[in-house]
DNA sequence: GTCTATAGCAGGATAGAC
DNA sequence: GTCTATCCTGCTATAGAC
């Protein structure tokens, strides 16, 4: 809920902002509910943003993008505390930085949320979404991880890879409710660390099965 | 129930409706939009379902359970025409029922959007989602691989494993357009079926990964 | 079953006082 | 910066003619 420290009728704004689009959608949010939740006056909106589309664009810019950055962050923090880092524990460090760290499950639901809506109804800030966040996402990872596979990778089958590795994260942190339901098993953190182990395990048997696959091709 | 055979006008506001919430949500499309694409009057949804809302919950009844019925068919015609199919015929048969066999690249997208959004922000419909279709599904892939690896596997594991394959499927089928855009590379039918070979083998070493870790665990 | 007309209401946006 | 009052558009739903 409203934060009390945060007197900065903007900062609430967006707060709030982002919470109900990330749940519901932007056309399912009226600009009377936000203003409500944020606990300022109907004309707020217009006044601090022009507009409620604007307000959905700087949610992205103010809010989704800095929290990805924090991903990159504990993500970098992480593996720079492990000496000569393997490719297992790149793979542990994402899933670690996006499932456990720097994140709360209820910024992780809003984050993904956001991000899928845009995908799946691509608006002005979809660009901001794949040039500012996922592309330079998966040009690190796959230049960090390249060094420890052969030099003649297949480089289509890597970018796969990396691709399945998300996928699984994301899923794994989107569909939470769905897993639950289905294997009648709460999402505790133990269940949680289970997950990422599942999840370093299967990447990391994938990864190895292209890299044999290439070295078998190239004997 | 009126014989669906003989009433075009429903059937006609049923696909649009099923296309045009899957693209936006239920929000923001409007009766106007759904009847004005339906070509039929603004009062026909009213006559027809009762409300916008019960249109919203016939459209995954009557369109998304049924073409979901139609990937499991797909699936199985697919495998019955293997003889002793294995662990990555089963694989390469679920992924090749639902990104290639039984629907168009317009019905895929239309089918993930309806469900991803019931599942960021559930309604009375997300019962029929994950009761109908993706818990009988699970069971019946659960079921389908178990026999084919060692009697004491850690059922969690080979549960999580077959979400990572979904989820892979999922992802390729929901973000063909980011995938695209990250690889510079168009999502043509050859594209298409590299991808399912590299979720086949992904899955294949992600599964017997387990396999392995349970055989040395139990000797 | 289909259509027109309209009731009744919620939405975004703005003007202007403070 | 904040607030009230208000405009006007667009929405869902319905009544009633055909």
């Amino acid at each position: 809920m409203t934060n009390p420290s945060t007197d900065n009728t903007r900062d609430r704004l967006l707060i709030q902002a982002e919470q109900l689009f990330a749940q519901k959608g932007f056309a399912a949010v009226s600009v009377r509910e936000i203003t409500a939740a944020a606990d300022s006056n109907l004309a707020a909106i217009n006044y601090h943003f022009g507009n409620k589309m604007n307000l959905y664009l700087s949610v992205f810019k103010e809010r989704w993008v800095p929290r990805a950055d924090g991903v990159r962050k504990f993500f970098r923090k992480y593996l720079s505390e492990k000496n000569d880092p393997d490719t297992a524990d790149m793979v542990r460090a994402i899933a670690t930085a996006f499932l456990v760290g720097s994140m709360t499950d209820n910024e992780r639901q809003c984050h993904i949320n956001l991000m899928l809506r845009e995908l799946a109804h691509p608006t002005e800030a979809v660009n901001i979404v794949v040039e500012e966040v996922i592309r330079p996402m998966h040009i690190a990872v796959r230049e960090l991880i390249r060094p420890s596979l052969p030099e003649n990778i297949c480089l289509e089958q890597l970018t796969l890879s990396i691709f399945s590795i998300i996928s699984m994260i994301v899923y794994f942190g989107f569909a939470q409710p769905v897993v639950s339901r289905v294997m009648n098993q709460e999402f505790d953190p133990q269940f949680k660390s289970r997950v990422i182990d599942h999840i370093v395990s299967f990447a990391m048997n994938g990864i190895n099965g292209i890299k044999n696959r290439t070295e078998e091709e190239t004997v």
